[in-house]
Formats: C-alpha cells, structure tokens, sequence
RNA sequence: CGCGGGGUGGAGCAGUUGGUAGCUCGUCGGGCUCAUAACCCGGAGGCCGUAGGUUCGAAUCCUGCCCCCGCAA
C-alpha cells in the first residue's frame, strides 16, 4: 500500500519499520522541523527523521500545517491510500484528512476514549489505570475523537512510562500493521464510535507537572514518580535546591508527621511523610550529580530525620 | 558561543593562603556474640578525568581537550 508517515517522537518508530519491512510503499515521512533541544542548545532531527533517513525515505518539515497549501498539494500529488499519524505533534485540518482513499490512521497510546491528547500514557499512569493500551482509529476533525478500528490493551499499574512507552510502540505498530493488512485485503472493519460520556483528556505534560505535592497521598505521588519517568521526572526541593526523585515506594502506616517530612533516612531509602502514608525514596538525584541509589546518596550526604522537603 | 555544577581508592563525599590524600560505606582477615545491616581490631585498594604550563614542590594556580550532570529552551 502506498503510505505517507507523520510522526515525530520515539513512540513512532517501531511502526514506521514495521510498515517499510512489511512492503508498504512509504512515499513520503512528515515530521517535525528540528528543534534546538538539550544542553548547548544544539539542533536535533526528531527520532522519526533520523529512522526515515537511515531507511532512505523521503522526509518533509512543515513548520505549519494549516493553511499550508504547498504541503496540501504536496500530498495530493502523491496520493496515497492512507496517511499513518503517529504522535506527529500537529493537527491536520480537513484538507489532509479528505486526500487518502483509506483516510487518515491514528495509532494513540491509550484505550479511547480514556486519555484523548498529547500525553496518553503518562496519564494513563497519572490516573492509575489498571490497564493502558493503545487504539488505531480513523482520523476526524476532533482531537482523537475518530471511530476506534483496533486496540490492545496491556497492564499499566506496574510499569513506569518508560516502559509502557516502549511496550506500546510495539504493540501500535503490530496494530497499525494488521489494520492495513486488513484494509489491503479488502475486510471491512467496523469502526466503533466513541463513547464521548466516558473520554478524558490528556494534557502535555510540563517540568512543573513534576513537582512533588506531599500533601497528597503517597500512592498518588507513587504515581506520578512511575508517570513522569523519565520526562520531566519528578522533584522537591531539599535546602532550598531541587531534588530530583526518580523511584520510590508506597509505605503504609500513620506517622503524624507534617507532610513533606523525613522520618528516616537509611539504607533502604529517604522515607517521607506524604497527607497519607508515606513515601520512600529508593533513587534520587541533587543538581550537577547522578542519579543514584538513595543509599549510595546519603553515603555522602546526610539528611535528618525531621528535614522537611518541598 | 544560552546559564551553571562536577570528574579524588569498588560506591557516595571532604580536601584551594600549593608541601607527604581523608571521611562514611563496601571489601578482605581476625575477634566478640545465640545472633546481626550491630560492635572491636587489623589489612588491601588512589598515577587525585586527560595533555601541557607556572613552581624547589600541585588534587590544590593557569591553558587546551574528553566525559557526566542541573537549569533554561
């Protein structure tokens, strides 16, 4: 099948190969301009840039998707049967969506109409689902509001978003795959309309989403830890400096303690008071240093009990 | 040239008015103990990131390079 590929980020690769090495003819790969990313400002080529030209495909950068005719015209032209998006990072106006003849395919990383937006799998943590998945749906106007065609779901209440992230990836591009499969072979796939009661959204995740809140639970900060790993991780602020926390554990048990306070801090890790149970950080990182074991932290550091964080 | 912190025995740190390299832990051996992540005694282990420079002498001062990290984007 003759495909155009938009996609920006990690997620979006394992489905580009899987759809180069599965024989699809991918005639064009649209991703995000690069970008002045990281220290030194220097200027990186998105993942999906650098896959497409390793593969030898043809890339385009938009900088502006609406209103851009000459890209409108770019894709009529070579007019594909179908448009894969993934996690491309723009929305496509109705000019695009109407030029395939299979339309526009979405692979999002959630279980629709949970977690519609730009950051579905950290929120799929955020939330404590006990399963995230991911959805192929056809593409309309609204944000991942299409007709569900496929979806897999997988146990999300353990992993941290790293690791779902790369469980996804795989498991959208063996879906994206077979969907397209199905298509060529002419099955009809009765698209399932979603159920907009039930939809939540997904909102981009900032740095400030990170800042750990103790006076919320510490299942809920448990959470956000496993959420926002390993962007933007997680943080308090321990004498005046961020301190970056980037695994812990839930320990239950009443303490009495002011939230953000640390009860102990020893070989198993800095334990601190949350609005209910308590925290205990096992890995942890201060400006300018490594991440380290909060043991092998405090080998150097010490931190009293009573210290209060945030 | 975005701002900034750092590279010291296996781990984490201290050590700048330049002069024989320390701490906590681990590790090895021994002791104590019913026992121990406890305690006591003893030992091994570092060309102080790298290349030069200044100096009688540099981990400590100066310069280049490599690597790691925080912030801002």
């Amino acid at each position: 099948m003759k495909i155009v590929f938009m996609g920006t980020p990690d997620f979006a690769v394992p489905a580009l190969e899987r759809l180069t090495a599965d024989g699809h003819e991918i005639a064009l790969v649209v991703t995000k301009p690069d970008a002045m990313k990281g220290r030194g400002n220097k200027v990186q080529a998105s993942p999906v840039k650098e896959k497409a030209l390793a593969l030898g495909l043809p890339v385009v950068q938009p900088g502006k998707v609406k209103g851009n005719t000459v890209l409108f015209e770019q894709l009529r032209q070579t007019a594909p049967d179908a448009i894969v998006v993934i996690a491309y990072g723009k929305i496509l106006p109705k000019e695009i969506l109407e030029i395939p003849r299979y339309g526009c395919l979405n692979v999002h990383g959630s279980l629709l109409p949970r977690h519609r937006g730009a950051a579905p799998i950290q929120w799929t943590i955020l939330a404590g689902d006990e399963k995230g998945g991911v959805a192929v749906m056809q593409m309309d106007e609204g944000m991942d509001t299409g007709a569900v065609l496929a979806e897999t779901a997988v146990p999300a209440d353990r992993c941290n978003a790293e690791e779902l992230f790369e469980i996804l990836a795989e498991k959208g591009a063996v879906l994206i795959a077979e969907v397209l499969a199905r298509i060529e072979a002419g099955e009809s796939l009765q698209p399932a309309a979603q159920n907009d009661a039930l939809a939540t959204y997904a909102p981009m995740i900032t740095k400030q989403d990170g800042l750990l809140d103790f006076s919320r639970s510490a299942a809920e900060l448990e959470r956000r830890v496993r959420g926002l790993y390993p962007w933007p991780g997680t943080f308090t602020y321990l004498n005046g400096q961020p301190f970056k926390i980037w695994k812990a554990a839930v320990v239950r048990g009443a303490h009495g303690a002011v939230p953000g306070t640390v009860l102990r801090a020893d070989t198993e890790g800095i334990l601190i008071a949350c609005a209910e149970d308590a925290l205990l950080a096992t890995e942890v990182q201060a400006p300018g240093k490594k991440r380290m074991a909060a043991d092998a932290y405090l080998k150097g550091h010490s931190i009293e009990n009573g210290t209060v964080l945030g």
